[in-house]
DNA sequence: CTAGGGTTAG
């Protein structure tokens, strides 16, 4: 797996590791990095209006910081109001305690707090040691700031403290999660190489999560065999990993073997591991197994949390099971779970789907205020989406300016959403407007491809052609290189709005600008010749994407087959079902309809009904 | 002693 890197000199480790160390300073970050001002505003109010318990001695404060630092704070004011009282304790709390703090902190996700409070540290003259460094570190990575993680790093190499396997792993992390994997792969091996630190099972699981997140599930499964072979057991973790990225992957069947095969090495699964397993037998509708997962969970007395419920709560909703969502979130209060707001935007969106956005209004309105959960924009997102979908674009709008009141602010899925609205409801011209003055002057969205590709795909549906090539043209204008996705948006909407030949250059002009084409380019060019009554091109394309390693899909096969249909090639018809049933692929609505209206039209062929009995066994449909 | 890893929704 790690060929690449093994081809690397020593130099490059260090060359990248000296690129990474440019600044060595004690107080990272520079001056550009954003802080927040809780903590000054804080620090130096000595009349604080809302004063909190006192944590006078230090016994308290050791009993305090020692349940905090697993749970976090509930209010970051209570973290800032200790850290406030441990600066005027005599003597100073240790470098213990100082680190307790800032794990508290890291819990509560407030990394630039805890930065900060770093900082203050550093100022503060409070001693640091390399724990205190590995969780700056490690919040520089997830602010996603690794390039102020390097420097931190060289930070504490110059303050005489060794950096760990800890430090590492949090390094490897933050590259990776950074989309970096080719920077973690060559810190890893070139760590390993020079004997700098030796990978843990913390940094195997690290860097298989990595790789397995990032679509090298094969790659990661050579090194979770590779540690064992290095001694290094993998643990509950290594294996959940695993078996959630073979389940994203909808390789349940491989993932449930993974858990038996962990079981048989006595490691035991957690309900993390059965709550990937319960999501991946969800997605194909498994209900028989999950129950059996669940009650396995029940002998080997793993209980259920909100999170597992959540994913049932979700997936019988996008079943249009609505029944059973209740039933779940009637279940879960029953055991002492208590559904949060993931629980009820999955309800929510269960009766958006079935078209039933009163019902989900109040559930926002009346269940989730009863019981005390506050809806987030999510929450309003889901109706807004409801309406638009019944074409009740106004109601959508009316919701949308709402949230500001309730002390929300939309974010980019929700103005999305609105766009598209206006898009299906034919508003293109509200449309236009919306995005340039709501949109495009809200310098606090970040407009991507998501959010271009509804404006390419509404202008298109809305016959504005024009519009949408300025459009396409204004995107690159601003830096966003349009994938293969907005091409197919493109393609298609030349097609559709009779402008083959443009479609036709578009689709040639693909290997130029690096871009491969995919299952789809491909439907909608074949669509495109056979929309032109070209069905010797539009073949000669399927053989073409095939040479090209593009697989052709469902759709492929059925546009193909009603092309021979309305050219009266039945033969070559007959090709293509037994290719398309081979590849356990059946022919759609609207293939078999267009064959039973032929079969019942006057002017019947031989080769016809010799398809009969082929085009209406089972395993067509 | 403390720090780094895995699960839910567009």
């Amino acid at each position: 797996m790690m060929k690449k890197t093994n081809k690397l000199m020593p130099s490059s480790f260090l060359v990248s590791l000296s690129h990474s160390i440019t600044g060595i300073t004690c107080c990272p970050p520079p001056a550009s990095f954003q802080f927040h001002s809780h903590f000054l505003l804080f620090s130096t109010n000595k009349s604080n209006p809302n004063p909190k318990p006192h944590f006078p001695t230090h016994a308290n404060l050791q009993q305090l910081l020692l349940e905090k630092s697993k749970t976090g704070f509930d209010k970051l004011d209570d973290a800032l109001a200790v850290f406030d009282k441990m600066l005027h304790m005599k003597p100073l709390p240790s470098v213990y305690q100082f680190a307790q703090l800032l794990a508290a902190l890291v819990k509560m996700k407030q990394y630039s707090v805890a930065v900060s409070v770093f900082r203050d540290m550093c100022v503060q003259s409070i001693s640091l040691n390399i724990v205190t460094f590995n969780t700056i570190i490690n919040c520089f990575c997830h602010l996603n700031r690794v390039d102020y993680a390097f420097s931190l790093l060289a930070g504490t190499i110059k303050h005489g403290f060794v950096p760990n396997v800890v430090t590492y792993t949090t390094l490897i992390r933050g590259l990776i999660s950074q989309d970096n994997p080719a920077e973690a792969q060559l810190l890893f091996t070139n760590l390993v190489r020079f004997k700098v630190i030796q990978p843990d099972v913390v940094t195997y699981n690290t860097i298989i999560n990595g790789l397995s997140k990032r679509g090298h599930i094969s790659t990661a499964v050579m090194l979770f065999r590779y540690m064992e072979k290095k001694g290094c057991k993998p643990n509950t973790i290594t294996y959940s990993t695993l078996i959630d990225c073979l389940c994203k992957l909808r390789l349940v069947d491989q993932a449930l073997g993974l858990l038996h095969e962990m079981t048989k090495k006595g490691i035991t699964p957690n309900v993390i591991t059965y709550s990937s397993l319960i999501q991946g037998l969800c997605d194909f509708n498994r209900w028989q197994d999950v129950n059996q997962l669940l009650s396995e969970m029940n002998t080997r007395n793993i209980s259920p949390n909100v999170h597992t419920f959540n994913i049932l709560v979700d997936a019988y909703g996008k079943e249009g099971m609505i029944n059973d969502a209740e039933d779940v979130i009637e279940f879960m209060i029953q055991r002492g779970q208590h559904p949060d707001v993931v629980t009820y935007n999955a309800l929510m969106d269960g009766y958006c789907l079935r078209g039933e956005v009163d019902k989900a209004l109040a559930v926002l309105e009346t269940t989730m205020k009863r019981r005390g959960i506050v809806p987030n924009t999510r929450s309003y997102t889901i109706l807004i989406n409801g309406y638009c979908k019944k074409l009740k674009v106004d109601r959508a709008v009316d919701l949308f300016q709402q949230l500001p009141r309730e002390g929300l602010s939309p974010n980019i899925y929700t103005y999305t959403t609105i766009l598209q609205g206006y898009f299906l409801t034919g508003r293109h011209v509200e449309a236009q407007k919306f995005f340039k003055e709501k949109m495009m002057l809200n310098k606090g969205l970040k407009i991507g491809m998501v959010t271009c590709n509804t404006m390419l795909d509404g202008l298109f549906k809305n016959r504005c052609m024009d519009e949408a090539m300025s459009f396409f043209h204004l995107m690159q204008c601003n830096g966003l290189t349009p994938h293969i996705g907005s091409y197919n948006i493109m393609i298609n909407g030349l097609c559709k709005n009779g402008n083959f030949e443009k479609a036709k250059i578009m689709f040639e002009s693909l290997p130029s600008k690096d871009l491969l084409p995919n299952v789809r380019t491909y439907n909608i060019m074949i669509q495109g010749f056979l929309q032109e009554g070209l069905l010797d091109q539009a073949s000669e394309l399927f053989v073409g994407m095939k040479a090209n390693d593009c697989l052709p899909d469902d759709v492929t096969y059925n546009t193909l087959i009603r092309g021979c249909f309305h050219n009266k090639k039945y033969n070559e018809a007959g090709v293509l079902i037994d290719e398309m049933v081979s590849h356990r692929f059946s022919a759609d609505a609207s293939t078999a309809s267009l064959f039973l209206n032929l079969l019942e039209s006057k002017e019947q062929d031989q080769n016809l009904l010799a398809l009969r009995k082929r085009f209406l066994s089972p395993a067509c449909y």
